[in-house]
DNA sequence: AGCGGTATTCAAAGCGCTTTGGAAACTTTG
DNA sequence: CAAAGTTTCCAAAGCGCTTTGAATACCGCT
């Protein structure tokens, strides 16, 4: 069932179904009903492609997943942030077209999303310091929101970010406070935007007292759970080994209770650990009793944010840049105690 | 740059210079260099909806992913999967969109991306022994391939799967050779069906040696890391506890290991475990030597699988359902061993 | 009755592409 | 050299919708 055929069952013209439809005043109360009904009846949707092409709107918003050939990972939070992007199209009558590439054709997939006009606008994930979409984006005059933030680049742009500078102070004092003062860092890429404000909050608590961060206790890498672990088996074999170690995320924080555990060790009592919680639906980290002191921020959260910022961009036709700082919580779980005596 | 434009620009009609394009035979290999030139140079590409309005074809795939208001949570082998089909969809030149939606709006999901013709096909999550979707689209006559089984579906439809059944009956036995009697299950929830057969495989592989599943045994649930630790907790402090046990994710599978550790114990010595490995790139069991003894099957494979049956489909029309079973290895890992003395 | 104004409806153009049904130019053949 | 093919190209219709510009119907007033 098409708008033209809809239309002549009901003895009236294209046009005016077409308004009664999409709620246009200059349609009769009677006819609008009868129309609505009649729509109603027949289970008529109006053809995505056809409704856009008149339009010149797409009704969907991108998100484009670089793929590396070397380390073919996919971020464990893309799920949880993606659910949170998507509630929101679906609640606003959007749709959420993902694109899959190789990491060496992600510019050319932006530019082919812009001028196919596949869709609205495009959410941007995981920036590096200095990253380059931003500045495409800006001069493709695409309509965007990054998750995350690029410290490197000077031009505004709108982003929705969690503090991860602060909450990785807060985490630091908090472990300084108990007394530690041998503080490991198990991190993300540092050239991930993310994982470089960690460092620094890090670099920034330690400085205030006095402290500096020991090259030998600082890993990055992807976050996987055989990062966390490995990192840990080789400080635990050095001569003086942390008293405590952050960590970037809880699956990285699982490979380094393992570690620990097979070191005989007891987390929370001989090493303290606070991780980064992105809050995901599988990975809970205990409801009542937390498992870990965590910097805990909803990464589904994040997603709802993102979304909802770039749909009133796109439907308001704004063209200042907006900007959403989220805090973390720190939560205290059973993963940190006071230093240990002669640590 | 429109095809219009491009057209006027080379002194040619719309026709030709689509036809060139496009790779029709009816234009001379000059003329086709010179639109190709043109296009490369003014970096032409055909506008989505226009080209989909015109074909009747959307060049794109479906996802439907549910999200329960209940328990909120997106499957975690949800990315790897979607990478795959993803990298296969870009590959071929299609899009692949992904609308989440209330569980209760499912239906209505399915229905109006049917009618309003955003995608040429779907691809089914996450089966239920009798799932509704199947009956539906093939009502609707839209193509589709299912990411597993429903075992209660007669009607025949296209599916890629790993054969649950298998895998689980050769752990079971694995173990059993091993000397262990006392076998525990930790399942996903058996509504869903790869669960189910994973159930059945092991009652089968019991009862093929005179044994029975026991009910305190076995538990199912949302696949997440506290289901494995509450199970083991739960199992571990009655008076005869299971040697080994069956789990269905690694994730879950950690969990069961906290469990096992907290109780002073060691895996592949005092219990021994094989979960299933989804071979997810965030959660790598070990290259050289693998943590979990663990029947694995790399569901991002599955996902390049079950979307170039899709693909294939569409492009050839087939009318004929496919199939095609995939057979997990069974890599041996240092969680199992013999049974205890006294076991 | 006739007028301006408002409410309601419609025919047709246009969005950017593909494709049908010719037409023109060029070759081959009897 | 005319007839019959072949190549090569084009004008125009159509995909299903929105939207412009215009027509018609109806209203209260003078």
């Amino acid at each position: 069932m098409n708008l033209k055929q809809l239309s002549e069952l009901l003895g009236l013209s294209q046009t005016t179904v077409s308004r009664a439809l999409n709620g246009y005043p200059e349609v009769n109360q009677k006819t609008r009903e009868r129309v609505m009904e009649a729509a109603r009846l027949h289970n008529y949707r109006p053809n995505t492609r056809a409704k856009g092409l008149a339009t010149g709107r797409s009704m969907a918003i991108g998100h484009i997943i670089p793929v590396s050939t070397k380390h073919e990972m996919v971020n464990p939070v893309f799920g949880d942030f993606i659910a949170g992007t998507g509630e929101t199209y679906s609640r606003n009558g959007y749709d959420m077209v993902l694109s899959v590439v190789a990491d060496s054709d992600e510019e050319k997939a932006y530019r082919d999303m812009h001028r196919r006009g596949t869709v609205d606008g495009v959410i941007v994930h995981g920036p590096h310091m200095d990253d380059f979409r931003i500045q495409l984006l800006l001069e493709l005059g695409m309509p965007f929101v990054v998750h995350g933030r690029a410290s490197d680049i000077s031009q505004p742009y709108s982003w929705v970010d969690v503090n991860n500078f602060s909450a990785f102070r807060r985490a630091a004092n908090f472990l300084m406070d108990l007394g530690h003062r041998r503080i490991a860092l198990i991190n993300g890429l540092e050239t991930m935007d993310f994982a470089y404000r960690r460092r620094r909050a890090l670099d920034a608590a330690l400085a205030d007292r006095g402290l500096a961060l020991d090259p030998s206790f600082h890993f990055q890498g992807e976050m996987t759970e055989v990062l966390g672990h490995d990192a840990m088996v080789a400080m635990l074999a050095s001569d003086a080994p942390p008293t405590a170690v952050l960590v970037s995320s809880m699956i990285t924080a699982i490979g380094v209770r393992r570690a620990v555990h097979e070191a005989g060790l007891k987390l929370g009592k001989d090493i303290s650990l606070i991780t980064h919680d992105d809050d995901l639906g599988y990975l809970n980290n205990g409801i009542d009793e937390p498992l870990f002191t965590a910097t805990r921020s909803s990464v589904r959260d994040a997603g709802r944010r993102a979304a909802e910022m770039l749909l009133n961009m796109i439907e308001t036709g704004a063209t200042v840049p907006r900007t959403e700082l989220l805090e973390a919580d720190l939560i205290v779980g059973r993963s940190t105690g006071p230093v240990p005596s002669g640590g």
